[in-house]
RNA sequence: GCCCUGGUGGCGGAAUCGGUAGACGCGUCGGACUUAAAAUCCGAUUGGGCGAAUAACUCAGUGCCAGUUCAAGUCUGGCCCAGGGCACCA
């Protein structure tokens, strides 16, 4: 064995071997249990970052964990690689987005390897090649067969930075999740994917993902957004042609029915024409003109003056007969229940604003108990639970109690019910881009919208294309891809050119693992109900909703559509904290990024792996320091040193068949002892969320002790030396998952003729994993005075009077009174003094 | 405004059940080895008080204020701060 540790030398040699041997391939027949080990796929940017280096280095140490503890494990690795990133740099510099895109996949690939990652390369996915994406558009095609997509003119979201419209999840904050470019409605005839007809189950089943954090459940409980409520329907008496209208209002505060004193509707609600007055007409017209032009920022801003124009018209309330007016305004919501709201300023906020501001009337029907409240008195809404008021026969009710009662006369009477409503919208899914999974439908002049045949499959995409135009999509500059056939009549019609939103693409890639190569289906049925739900998975927070919520939808879809047999995609998450450096996220504009292949190079992959798991559990955020890095550096040449000073006193036999025999030496039955605890202490840290910060400091106290141990001996005799193999041994154990190639070295060096990654997991004697004796606490008054050693077996009388007879207690207690002593067994003795 | 996380030395962070607060590491300081340096090894490292600098002793200390308890970083109530998410969703 070599005296120094040369991480470069070793990591290639065995990179090799495993590569040679496929040490990694998962077989999908074994008499083992499964586990599917998956980290969330990359988008090939063109190298890897170190919050990359982390997800990954976490889901392989899981993965070896679980395969040393007997479990046939799936941990595939592949790409997300349609997207926007190949087409600018297309449209920048020329390349086609394919010889970019796989470019960058050869890159990253190299880097994954060099990092020492326990992959099963033959189950690579990459979306954006033909034989992946043929499968999307067939999911596609079973999707829009089962009613599941639709196309339909709708204000949406619009990046004019992108060129491309966006789904409302990818609208963070007004701006493009993207770019950060600021979103503007469009009208446009678009594809939509309903994922509304799965709002209730997607929200319910929440309640399954045990192993999911809450913060991930109570982020995607909040998108969709779920209230109880009514919709009571309100009469025009006024319509400028005498048409018989009825507004129909979405409410959560029925109780408050009685307190309307006007209506509001959105400026794009699809009955406005017929809602005003022609003296009207030309102001509302102003005042929609410019909603239209506001970019979603503006418009969403809460703390903008909101502003409304009235449209002439009135409303009765069909409770007491009172008439309000109706009015414009754009703080309702078109696309959010029915477009209109009742207005109850005296109980509603933002209706208080508004009302103030345009001094409509105020009517109290809700007071707190025993309270009364005066509307020129009131500088706010009053929001809270009371007691009706001004409300006829509800009078005296509690408003909780009223809600029901209110709906029910409204249902009664037919004009109302009661409604559930959800925040959720349909997902967007066209892209007027490139490089996406071609929509595979056709336009046919004489029958429409036509799907394509699933035997014409895949749509693939054109290469004569030219990515130098400007405002639309260089797909429809292709001179062959447009034209084409209708499959039902076979006269001229043309193709779809708006693609997929990438998060399509991203929705069922899982799945694929379990079946990678078939080209009869996207996954056989059977292959992927025994590889899946994915059992542990790990990603960055932020696709808590986006790709984490889109695949549960494609998974309770498929579901339904027979493809497979579980509900959800993935058991357990684990959301990994961002990689900081000096406090703030790693970006190139800070230029505070560190790039793995310099660690790679100057300290081994190795080293990167111990680093990146150290000093943080993995759910927190974690603070590069190049100081850390050395350190850990420092700590594998220990552990080299360790092991190569001692390799002569070393047997690999030895320490596998080693046994307690019940009457070591009181040092050696010390050391047997550490490691027994280690053994225990690593593996509930590695169970049990994964505290891996933990684990490495417990690989330094197991090497501490040994070199302790070894520092205390001059020479060793037989039972020494089976006594520090089997400490030695047991440590490169522990340590394989992370320190992968530096055991198997060692291992090797040692006359091992396996893979130390094939060895099983280490396990220990509860009886070991503890001291031989125990530190008795002795408490006087609850602060610690005293520490003694004493005998495991000791009773509870035993100990009270051991520590009765220390002289510190004796000292401390002299001249008073003990009212009272307090024996935790096996550890601690509380006098309590007066 | 609502929801979720978190708050422990100079720093990252430990501490299954309430039972030795500060594991392990980083940094810093001191020492050994060396002609010297690097590497390595050993030791110290929460603050205050009293000592002569050591030891011993002692008091305080896990964001703040109360409470429960023999005993609170841990449990209960109230508050403060930081990070993240949602937010004109009626």
């Amino acid at each position: 064995m070599k005296e120094s540790y040369f991480p470069q030398e070793i990591e290639k040699k065995w990179q090799k071997v495993w590569e040679d041997t496929g040490a990694f391939k998962t077989p999908d027949i074994s008499d083992k249990p499964k586990y599917f080990a998956l980290s969330m796929f990359p988008y090939p940017s063109g190298k890897l970052h170190m919050g990359h280096v982390r997800n990954y280095t976490i889901t392989d140490v899981i993965a070896r964990f679980k395969k040393a503890q007997g479990f046939n494990v799936l941990h595939p690795m592949g790409w997300d690689s349609f997207g926007l990133p190949a087409e600018n740099a297309a449209m920048k510099h020329g390349v086609d987005p394919e010889k970019w895109t796989v470019e960058n996949i050869a890159y990253m690939t190299k880097q994954l390897k060099k990092l020492g990652l326990s992959y099963d390369w033959n189950r690579e996915v990459t979306t954006c090649k033909p034989d992946y994406y043929k499968w999307t558009q067939w999911l596609f095609l079973q999707l829009y067969k089962k009613g599941l997509v639709y196309k339909k003119e709708a204000a949406v979201n619009w990046c004019s930075e992108c060129a491309t419209v966006l789904a409302n999840e990818q609208v963070i904050d007004g701006k493009c999740w993207r770019c950060d470019h600021e979103v503007e409605k469009k009208y446009l005839s678009q594809w939509f994917v309903k994922i509304t007809d799965y709002a209730e189950v997607l929200l319910e089943d929440l309640d399954k993902l045990e192993g999911w954090g809450d913060n991930v459940k109570t982020m995607q409980a909040n998108w969709i957004g779920k209230s109880h409520g009514a919709i009571f329907k309100f009469p025009v008496v006024d319509a400028p042609n005498g048409e018989k209208i009825e507004v129909p209002v979405y409410t959560t505060r029925p109780d408050t029915v009685h307190g309307i004193t006007y209506l509001v509707v959105a400026p794009e609600y699809k009955d406005i024409e017929k809602l005003t007055t022609p003296e009207n007409k030309a102001c509302v017209e102003e005042y929609r003109a410019n909603a239209r032009k506001m970019t979603e920022i503006e418009r969403l801003s809460t703390d903008r003056v909101k502003t409304g124009v009235p449209l002439g018209t009135h409303c009765i309330n069909p409770f007491n007969g009172e008439k309000f007016p109706l009015w414009t305004a754009d703080y309702a919501l078109v696309e959010y229940g029915t477009g209109a709201v009742m207005a109850v300023p005296t109980h509603d906020t933002r209706d208080f604003a508004f009302a103030k501001k345009y001094n409509l009337p105020l009517k109290v029907v809700i007071k707190p108990e025993g309270k009364d409240l005066n509307t020129a008195e009131m500088q706010e809404a009053y929001t809270e639970a009371g007691i009706l008021t001004n409300s006829n026969e509800f009078d005296g009710m509690k408003n909780e109690e009223a809600k029901k009662a209110i709906t029910e006369k409204a249902v009664k009477e037919g004009f109302g019910e009661f409604k559930t409503q959800y925040r959720l919208r349909d997902w967007l899914i066209s892209r007027q881009r490139y490089w996406g999974a071609p929509i595979p439908v056709v336009y046919c002049e004489k029958c429409g919208i036509q799907p394509v045949p699933e035997d014409q499959l895949p749509v693939l995409l054109p290469k004569d294309v030219d990515f130098s135009v400007v405002g639309k999509s260089p797909i429809t500059t292709s001179k062959t891809f447009m034209e084409t056939t209708c499959p039902c009549c076979g006269g001229k019609a043309k193709r779809e050119t708006d693609t997929m939103d990438t998060f399509i693409c991203s929705s069922w890639y899982y799945l694929r693992y379990s079946d990678p190569k078939n080209d009869k289906l996207p996954f056989a049925k059977d292959k992927v109900n025994h590889w899946l739900p994915v059992d542990q998975y790990v990603g960055g927070i932020e696709h808590a909703i986006l790709h984490l919520l889109y695949s549960r939808f494609f998974t309770k879809a498929l579901r339904d559509i027979g493809l497979l047999d579980f509900d959800e995609p993935f058991k357990n998450l684990l959301t990994q904290g961002m990689v900081l450096k000096d406090g703030s996220k790693m970006s190139k504009s800070k230029g505070n990024t560190v790039d793995p292949d310099e660690i790679f190079e100057n300290y081994g992959a190795d080293t990167a792996r111990l680093f990146i798991l150290s000093d943080s559990p993995p759910a927190r955020d974690f603070d590069w320091s190049d100081a850390g890095v050395e350190g850990c550096y420092k700590f594998l040449n220990r552990v080299w040193r360790l092991v190569a000073g001692n390799a002569e006193n070393i047997s690999l036999e030895k320490a596998l068949n080693f046994k307690h025999n019940g009457s070591l030496k009181k040092e050696n039955d010390d050391l047997v002892r550490v490691v027994h605890m280690a053994i225990k202490d690593i593996t509930n840290d590695i169970s049990n969320d994964f505290q891996f910060n933990t684990v490495i400091s417990k690989y330094r106290e197991l090497t501490n002790a040994i070199y302790d141990w070894c520092g205390k001996k001059s020479q060793f005799d037989d039972e020494d030396k089976e006594v520090l193999s089997f400490a030695i041994i047991s440590l490169l154990k522990l340590m394989s998952p992370v320190a992968v190639h530096l055991t198997e070295e060692a291992w090797h060096d040692l006359g091992g003729t396996t893979s130390i990654h094939e060895e099983p997991w280490c396990e220990w004697d509860e009886n070991l994993a503890k001291a031989s004796s125990i530190t008795l606490i002795v408490q006087v008054n609850g602060k610690l005075k005293d520490k003694i050693e004493a005998d495991e077996g000791l009773s509870q009388d035993e100990l009270k009077e051991l520590a009765l007879n220390s002289p510190k207690v004796k000292e401390l207690t002299a001249g008073k009174t003990i009212v009272k002593t307090i024996v935790v067994p096996k550890k601690l003795v509380n006098i309590v003094v007066k």
